[in-house]
DNA sequence: TGCTACGTACTTACACCGTAAGGTCGGTGG
DNA sequence: CCACCGACCTTACGGTGTAAGTACGTAGCA
């Protein structure tokens, strides 16, 4: 009755693929046998389609690697919690490692990104907004996104490349047009792309503030246990 | 004269191929191409040499890869410099990340294997060294070696597997025998063999003694900056 | 001297990978 | 009705890691 597909019998038709499902099923293929085991191949199989199929879907393995590592991020709770805003930070990040840790694969795909999709940039619009609320300068939110970013992820994602091909006024622009959306991750951007001249951040600078915030940290311990 | 291989007609006769040579020839094209253009091929027509040759003297390609890592951790400078253990510290971190900015690949690779090599120990070893000749607890200086190895790496990498089928008898005595080579380590492996029951250490604490670590340093830049 | 054993390098072959190119349906809008 | 289109399949190409078997120069020893 029913509208069979190609010579199908006419009832085990299955219901069409999506990039949802493709993707899903990935995460799933990953989760189960880690991420050497997700190849077009294996992937069509799971999904009982040849591997060539998914090329409709999904633009290749790279766009689907950017989307399993999204749509990972996309999982992160985020509802906010009473308390000032440590808790709130501790509470959040806390949150993201635990999603993390579930897809073990997933810090090392998102890492090898080279740029962050959109469930990406609201969780860090979700970070800074908690830190521009408590209390953090523009710029010292900046560099806690820098370490906490590598903390959590593993490695430091810049939020925008690194190639310096782009002037300074259509960074700028970018930055703006970001602000609609996400304004705490807006306002950072926006802050770094007249300081920083490229738009991008020092890496090394990042680094350097990181490195002495934990030296410091490890002082006052040092410190707190003798005295 | 000299004795030729093969049908080389006995002058273009090259030296001989070494685990050293296949590993630098390795790091070289990793460096210049990317650490996805390092296939045994590749680096066979390198060497001038077929592919399966290099498994004479590399295991395999994961064999290989863990060779290039620790070769790179081994060229850390670790002259040690005068002052505090803060500036000691610093200093060879940040002579660490130097290192390891001139190889983009390797903090990938050094993250994707599975235990470290020799020379990744003796640089725990001499990290560690200077934090318990500061001061610092062989307790705090296990949390704080975890904390700069994920800042460093870029992740955290247990210096034991997560396998619980070893009894804590063997990993102290294994702990035992790392302290003769590596003493700051094998102290705090020993102690950590102790306490932790299993010889691992606990990823969650370890990772939340280190938000905490930020997050405390971050609340202090906030006071002062407003102040 | 001759003979053996061994290490080095080569050849061949296999199963897998990502994906370019093109074919074949069924459903839909003109 | 028909032309189109999107989902799916088929085939094929050049790449991957590596198992297995082979050839040959050299070292050790009788």
């Amino acid at each position: 009755m029913t509208i069979a597909k190609h010579g199908a019998a006419g009832e085990d038709r299955r219901e069409p693929l999506t990039r949802g499902r493709v993707v899903d099923a990935a995460i799933d293929l990953a989760d189960r046998e880690g991420i050497d085991a997700v190849s077009m191949r294996k992937l069509g199989l799971v999904l009982g389609v040849e591997a060539m199929s998914l090329y409709t879907h999904v633009q290749g393995k790279d766009d689907l690697l950017d989307a399993m590592a999204d749509a990972v991020v996309a999982t992160i709770p985020s509802e906010p919690i009473d308390g000032h805003w440590q808790a709130q930070l501790r509470h959040t990040i806390l949150g993201a490692r635990s999603t993390l840790v579930g897809h073990r694969w997933a810090a090392q795909v998102i890492g090898a990104r080279t740029s962050p999709g959109p469930a990406t940039i609201r969780y860090m619009d979700t970070v800074a907004g908690i830190m521009l609320a408590g209390g953090l300068s523009v710029d010292l939110a900046h560099h806690s996104l820098h370490v906490l970013g590598s903390r959590v992820l593993g490695f430091s994602q810049d939020l925008y490349d690194d190639k310096s091909d782009v002037d300074p006024a259509a960074t700028a622009a970018m930055a703006r047009e970001l602000s609609k959306v996400f304004p705490s991750v807006g306002a950072i951007a926006l802050a770094a792309s007249h300081e920083g001249g490229l738009g991008g951040c020092d890496d090394d600078v990042e680094f350097a503030f990181g490195l002495d915030l934990i030296i410091q940290g490890l002082e006052l311990q040092r410190a707190r246990a003798i005295e």
